[in-house]
DNA sequence: GATTATGATTGTTT
DNA sequence: AAACAATCATAATC
């Protein structure tokens, strides 16, 4: 130790007598500056000169291999990987062990979310390996240069716009069978990526290690300083990771806001769809329960899909029998007022006949649900002036199934014509129509005689 | 712009 | 698994 801070300390006098004899004592020979101007020269040359033995391999080795064996190369080493510590990296290691970036555990928190990253799902991972493989295979050996490192972010940035541009091209059509094969490209993409870039990432840092491993032959770095090195290529590298992550974040997200957009975008039918399909339920009013073959069947003439008819019947069923509860209900309550209005006022009870008339007593008749139907908008209340205005009070309320004709062209009264024009059967059955076994099992359950049909009111108290 | 109609989704029941 | 019921979100209507 003492003997290499001497012959330091030796050496560095020597340079600056040296330097101070060549240019500290400017006031000799003829032409001071002449003189100056060819030691500089001097210098110059045997700089020179120092840099062609450097690039004569045969000669580098040989030296290299010289200091190597000196036995004073390990202490020589160390304080010099000391000295360096603590004057330039120093500056460096106040930066370092920085927490993990919050941002970047946002992205990786999504991706596994959504399940891009993390545990792989299917055949992805193989394909990953596969392209990871196969870009190990054709990357040359050279190291990567900041214009290839540009080059990589360019071109993950340009796949994945590539990629929105293919969700664009679908615009709002995107059916839900897609969503999942488009999550499962973005996945792919994503860790055929991600594979790229560790293999890059990989492929650098190995080349710097090895390198610095090198020239630590020759130049004081530490072990410790590689692995400083290592930590900032990642660093460097941690913003393709990110910039990855964040394009495949926004890749699922557009994939995701899209697909909900179209899955909550409504459409209604077509005039001729909703036709159908009110003639269907209409002539399966006792049982307006379609079968696989008859909804496939309805599909096809609506061009829609089977579950699009699976919805409208579930729609439409509910939504018939609550009206037709809501009618009823209130039917029944101004029955009741009226009814107790008459008991109190002994004398003119008149509007009780009208309720109890509109009180659509189908079962009383001992009819089906298609019987119930004709009540409601059948002629029969046109008998008496004060059951007409109470119909008339109440179906408004009623939303929609009313026989007013202003709303619902296709609705009801579509079915009142098709009744009355077959005037014999209230129930147009088609010869087909194989679902008579279970007639009245819809309509049974709105039958005010039926316990269930209370229950249906209860179940929505408000009107 | 408030209301109603209607297709779709979600959670529960049967 | 199909149906039901409640609800959402948007289209159509007043």
């Amino acid at each position: 130790m003492d003997d290499q801070q001497r012959m330091m300390h030796n050496q560095g006098q020597m340079a600056n007598t040296n330097v101070l004899n060549q240019y500290g004592i400017p006031q000799q020979g003829d032409d001071p500056s002449d003189q100056r101007k060819q030691e500089i020269g001097d210098i110059l040359q045997q700089i020179m000169t120092i840099t062609d033995q450097s690039l004569d391999e045969a000669q580098a080795r040989c030296r290299k291999h010289t200091l190597n064996c000196h036995r004073m190369k390990p202490a020589l080493f160390s304080v010099l990987c000391e000295i360096k510590e603590k004057t330039v990296l120093s500056i460096r290691n106040s930066q370092e062990e920085e927490p993990p970036d919050p941002q970047l555990m946002r992205l990786d928190n999504m991706l596994i979310a959504e399940g891009v990253a993390g545990p792989e799902k299917g055949g992805g991972s193989s394909a990953a390996a596969n392209a990871t493989a196969a870009a190990s295979g054709g990357q040359p050996d050279s190291a990567i240069e900041h214009s290839d490192y540009r080059a990589k972010l360019a071109q993950i940035r340009q796949i994945y716009h590539t990629e929105l541009d293919k969700y664009e091209q679908d615009g709002s059509e995107i059916k839900n069978s897609d969503y999942e094969a488009k999550l499962a490209q973005i996945r792919q993409v994503y860790q055929t990526e991600y594979g790229k870039y560790e293999q890059a990432c990989n492929e650098f840092t190995t080349h710097v290690v090895n390198l610095l491993r090198e020239q630590s032959r020759t130049r004081p770095i530490a072990p410790k300083e590689i692995e400083r090195m290592v930590g900032i290529i990642r660093k460097k590298f941690a913003a393709i990771e990110m910039q990855l992550k964040q394009s495949t974040c926004e890749a699922v997200m557009i994939l995701r806001s899209r697909f909900l957009d179209a899955r909550r975008k409504r459409r209604n039918f077509t005039k001729l769809a909703t036709q159908v399909l009110n003639d269907y339920f209409n002539s399966h009013l006792s049982n307006p329960y379609p079968s696989e073959e008859a909804k496939e069947e309805l599909a096809r003439k609506c061009q829609i899909t089977v579950s699009q008819v699976s919805n409208w019947f579930g729609n439409k069923r509910i939504r018939y029998k609550k009206n037709i509860g809501k009618a009823q209900e209130e039917a029944n309550m101004y029955a009741a007022k009226t009814a107790a209005a008459a008991a109190a006022n002994v004398g003119g009870g008149h509007d009780g006949q009208g309720a109890a008339g509109y009180n659509l007593g189908s079962s009383q008749s001992g009819m089906g649900g298609g019987g119930m139907y004709m009540n409601l908008n059948g002629d029969n209340y046109q008998s008496s002036d004060n059951s007409v205005n109470t119909l008339r009070h109440v179906m408004p309320q009623s939303a929609g199934y009313s026989n007013d004709s202003m709303h619902n062209s296709y609705d009801q009264p579509q079915v009142s014509q098709a009744h009355r024009s077959h005037a014999g059967s209230p129930i147009d059955r088609k010869p087909d129509d194989s679902s008579d076994s279970l007639q009245g099992t819809f309509m049974q359950s709105l039958d005010p005689a039926d316990p269930g049909y209370y229950d249906q009111i209860e179940k929505n108290p408000k009107v």
